[in-house]
DNA sequence: CGCCGCGATGTTATCGCTAACACTTGGCCC
DNA sequence: GGGCCAAGTGTTAGCGATAACATCGCGGCG
């Protein structure tokens, strides 16, 4: 038996003050701090019986590593870093949710950083706060042209990554298909038989509703249909009502893709206020299938994205930097059209 | 002039390779570390003129002070630790954000652990997973029953406030009155004329859903109403829904309070499609006031509760807990009742 | 029979920072 | 003019972990 320590007689840590350390656990089961570290990494070779010894030690004292200390040194933090813009809102929360999941089950910590406008300099000012925890990898969740300008400027030094953003070549991206999805809703009311399309358009700003508005609209040329004006929403239902009042006036009017659910169910009722009754006189689809949209009036058809599928895809993309690997830009994720009785049988 | 190296042939750190250290500033400003460090922290006195020299090293070499280390020698990690329960649903997810805002302004990080499911063991796994990472408080937004039982349970060596839930006297409390929400939405209901108000309850394992219930049913019983069977949902549309089917055949019903907003919104489709009309036949009253509230067909009474307040709030609590004050046990913010045309003239 | 290698363990250096204290200089007071 | 104080700076000692190397038996093999 090695060490100074007896057995019979452990050293305690204080039960005062400080947190037990490596040191205590070692004084109490009469072992070398380094045997300790062994044991609870798993790494070099310890005798069982040492180990039984070391490990009632640890429960004993309720001994916790100091996740600092290992940190400086092994130069890992086991952390990462996410920013999102406007975490409140659904497809956001849901990534980060689908991120932080898949974080966990790897061992990793997540540290949010929320950005309320999308400005470039915040979105850098998030990524500079996060570089000051030290995390990892960098996930950004904000797929407005800010974004992509912030990302230009990203530091090379810690891994990053881009959800559903930019054009830059600098950092790889992962986004569902939204031209694709914005193609399938078009392709779905052209295929009612509707003469045209009119779309209802989200912020200019934001590289989803651009996608979209041009999805839509290549369907549309592709088919030889009229490309109609775009009415312009920033995302909220309150917009989305406005639009919807706007809409109304028009004649000729008997399809509206609009570039999200929250814009579609004011779009709704404004129709509604204007007399306007869907599916009837006017057909509607939105984007996103919020968990909401088969119970509004009517059920909405809408564009599936599969955010818990996108945020463990991300963890994984940005795991696979971390590693060195992993160079392709641009990741797709292949969304689904919900078809629902907002474009149903007349 | 201080210190061997001089400052026209500076020791720069090599391109390659680690980050700068301290020592690495201090090579290139010709002074010591703790003057870089005194610098940094704005501890101690250094002269301007020393003090521009560093701040230009700092810059030249994109220095960023390694937290690890600074958390190992201080015992202090600047994080904090939020546990979620369901972080996509729109209460949640603004709480956090309100947490997250005032904890950055106050130079505090955020780490959160999501909880999929309501289970004693997982809220008490998420806590653990955040004591390993050395956070310096906790706040557990949970507000359901298992959650009270896992915080009984709580560590007593890092300092933890919950989030609308728990009657726990070991640990503070803060919540948005739901017991007082619920009231004034009933009692709102009863002075439209009615001679009783239903209710669709939200999960019995929830304490807010426990609240609302309670608020709602000692209203009744104080205006001398008769108090309705309960029908209980799981917060979401599509239980609302179900609910609204349940009722549609139920004579004799003129007006409905809704514990969440969601669920209102599939009991107002049940209703538009089992033929009944709201505000004409029937009045409908939520809580949450979700941002799309306002957007329903017709538009939803509610209660609005100001999440981003209550967010900032529980930080203010859980850094007066880390300063070992603030021993009053449940802090509770007003509600407010919104009202719109489902509660509307007939 | 001595040496090599490996399993099991201990010793020492080190990560980058701050706390605590030591030191120099210059001005001011008596 | 000697001593004291404060400003400005440097030196040293850890914080608690892991990395790298050292040590010690012991069994097998040439």
């Amino acid at each position: 038996m090695a060490g100074t320590a007896r057995p019979g007689e452990p050293e305690r840590a204080a039960t005062s003050g400080r947190q037990p350390s490596l040191t205590d656990v070692a004084g109490l089961a009469g072992v070398s701090h380094m045997t300790v570290s062994r044991v609870i990494n798993g790494t070099g070779s310890v005798k069982a019986e040492t180990r039984a010894r070391v490990t009632a030690a640890i429960e004993e004292l309720d001994y916790r590593p100091n996740s600092a200390a290992r940190a400086l040194v092994t130069g890992r933090s086991g952390t990462l870093g996410v920013v999102a813009l406007d975490s409140t809102l659904y497809g956001p929360a849901s990534t980060l949710y689908g991120i932080e999941n898949a974080a966990r089950e790897a061992g990793y910590a997540i540290t949010i950083s929320s950005v309320s406008r999308p400005q470039r300099s915040s979105i850098s000012d998030a990524v500079e706060n996060l570089r000051r925890q030290a995390v990892e990898g960098i996930v950004v969740i904000a797929p407005h042209v800010a974004a992509g300008r912030a990302l230009e400027y990203a530091p090379r030094d810690v891994p990053l990554v881009a959800v559903g953003g930019g054009e830059t070549a600098s950092v790889p991206v992962i986004a569902v298909d939204q031209y694709d999805g914005a193609r399938r809703a078009t392709e779905h009311l052209l295929a009612l038989g509707h003469r045209t399309v009119w779309h209802v358009a989200g912020p200019g700003d934001w590289l989803e509703a651009r996608d979209r508005e041009r999805g839509w609209r290549e369907t549309l040329e592709r088919h030889g249909a009229e490309v109609t004006r775009v009415v312009r929403g920033d995302w909220s239902s309150r917009s989305g009502y406005e639009a919807g009042r706007s809409l109304v006036a028009e004649r000729d009017m008997s399809a509206v893709f609009v570039a999200n659910d929250q814009m579609a169910l004011g779009l709704l009722r404004a129709f509604t206020e204007g007399g306007l009754t869907v599916p009837k006189d006017v057909h509607v689809a939105g984007f996103d299938d919020v968990p909401e949209a088969a119970y509004f009036s009517p059920p909405l058809t809408t564009v599936r994205q599969d955010f818990i599928e996108l945020g463990r895809r991300t963890f994984g993309l940005l795991i696979a930097r971390m590693d060195g690997g992993e160079h392709q830009v641009r990741h797709l994720v292949t969304p689904e059209l919900i078809v629902r009785e907002s474009t149903g049988p007349r």
